[in-house]
DNA sequence: AAACCAAGTTTCAAATAATGGAACCAAAGT
DNA sequence: ACTTTGGTTCCATTATTTGAAACTTGGTTT
């Protein structure tokens, strides 16, 4: 009846090892053999050999003063490629400068990871940047501007099943909290084209989002300029909306025609028969 | 007993999943399926499997449009995890801030992963940082200021084996360019406590660094203050010594006695099963 | 000091998943 | 219509993973 809803299908060996890393990330904090173990619904020898193994791959790191594990540096090289071949994040960046100056307001650039929000910029024209500690930040998308622009926009089959995912645990006294409500708050953004959010996940911190779609129409993120009730209010942040259209527009485009560079590898496989 | 790290140890399965990621990643630009296979020591319907298995768990993303494959958001998201809960970032990032600010110069903080430097933080008190553009990226250790001071501090084993796997490649005039120099600096090193980057990998780059140690001599990371030739020079470096030394203390102390907040106000970020 | 306990590590035959040569399919090229 | 290229699937063979249990280590109690 339900449409493989199995987010984790056990993708054999290596879906079993990634779903220890995601335990050790679940923490929070480093963590001793038996915790793992404690919440992992594998035997005892088998964690035990996964979490070697990792640690051998360095997508875990062992500290031998405190004998505990945590994620491994391996992984923030790899998230920095990922980010840099992204085709997203780069091209989006001086945009996204531009536009927080421009505003004056915290912009955020999030993506739509599972049937979450990651936010994978942020730029605040005040203070400097946290690096990682903002960014890689994952949040629920059915109370977030960002997340509910998203949705707007994805084809049904792939709305169902996020909107399936979601908690709709209840933040504030804004936060929409069945699939109802939902439904229609994203019919509504679809018409105009951007969405807010009216202090639905913290009181007091409001937004406009504008989804970024490729020309087929395909979501690849989102765009939002955050501001507070104390600061400002809705109109005001809709006022903004033409100047992040442009921010979106442009994105959109050079993503879309970004060719990385260096794209003649294919050299020469000729048949060297000579 | 000591875990010896032999970087090429194909871990089983998990270990050469994770090979095809790395290659994917060395690309730095997203890629065909026939780009992996071409490079890929595999056959082809194993390169087949693996992609489709990381592509499926996120750790590689598929774009439709284009038909390529590049590392998936899942990593920005594990990385965040990994920034955070590592004991050093963190705890290490106020006070590099202070230090950038007070001294007025590019401030890295870096990790030895395998044989190599990895930044992961920096601070540069004139432009607005970019985020993940300059975390996550790797440079050699043989030839920086934070890679010599960190090796100086290796025990005599796992010293030889980063050694080992060190290329010598020349940069400038200055780098040094086999073993026998390297180690001859390195003793130089530990005996004043601090190191010099003099033109050693970029002309005209130059910068002072010193080493996080725990209260037991293991090597955490190292701090570097970095400027040019044009703006200043070795011993106005060496003179900003005591200012780094004061970070260096206050970081590995605090690095060291760090006890993470209580966990429940993390979680739910992973929904683990289901 | 012996007994105990908890946490971590190793073993090994059975169960399972990975393997990869080859066939297959689709689209582009000739 | 035929060939090539790039991608996907099959399936019998093979190698790897599995996990209960035994064992080791280090710390605590009696």
């Amino acid at each position: 009846m339900v449409v493989s809803l199995d987010k984790r299908k056990s993708d054999g060996t290596v879906g079993k090892a990634l779903e220890i890393l995601d335990l050790v990330a679940s923490f929070g904090r480093p963590v001793r053999f038996s915790d793992v173990l404690d919440v992992a619904e594998f035997p005892k020898a088998t964690v035990y050999r996964f979490i070697q193994t990792l640690t051998s791959q360095g997508m875990l790191s062992y500290d031998p003063d405190r004998q505990t594990y945590a994620l491994g540096i391996r992984l923030v090289r790899l998230a920095h490629s990922a980010w840099q071949q992204s085709s997203l994040a780069p091209v989006a960046h001086p945009h996204i400068e531009k536009l927080a100056g421009d505003v004056g307001e915290t912009v955020h650039l999030a993506q739509l990871d599972h049937a979450q929000v990651l936010y994978v910029d942020k730029i605040d024209p005040g203070k400097p940047i946290e690096m990682f500690s903002q960014a890689g930040k994952v949040g629920p998308a059915y109370c977030t501007g960002v997340g509910k622009a998203m949705m707007a926009y994805l084809e049904a089959l792939h709305l169902a099943e996020v909107i399936g995912q979601q908690s709709f645990h209840v933040f504030t006294e804004n936060t929409l909290s069945d699939e109802a409500a939902l439904r229609a708050e994203l019919i509504d953004i679809r018409s105009n084209g951007y969405g807010f959010d009216r202090e639905e996940h913290e009181p007091d911190i409001i937004c406009v989002a504008l989804p970024i779609l490729t020309a087929r129409g395909r979501v690849l993120g989102a765009l939002s300029v955050t501001s507070s009730t104390q600061r400002t209010n809705l109109a005001a942040l809709e006022a903004l909306v033409p100047r992040i259209q442009v921010a979106v527009t442009a994105i959109a485009n050079e993503a879309e025609s970004w060719r990385f560079p260096d794209q003649s590898k294919f050299q020469s496989i000729e048949t060297a028969k000579g």
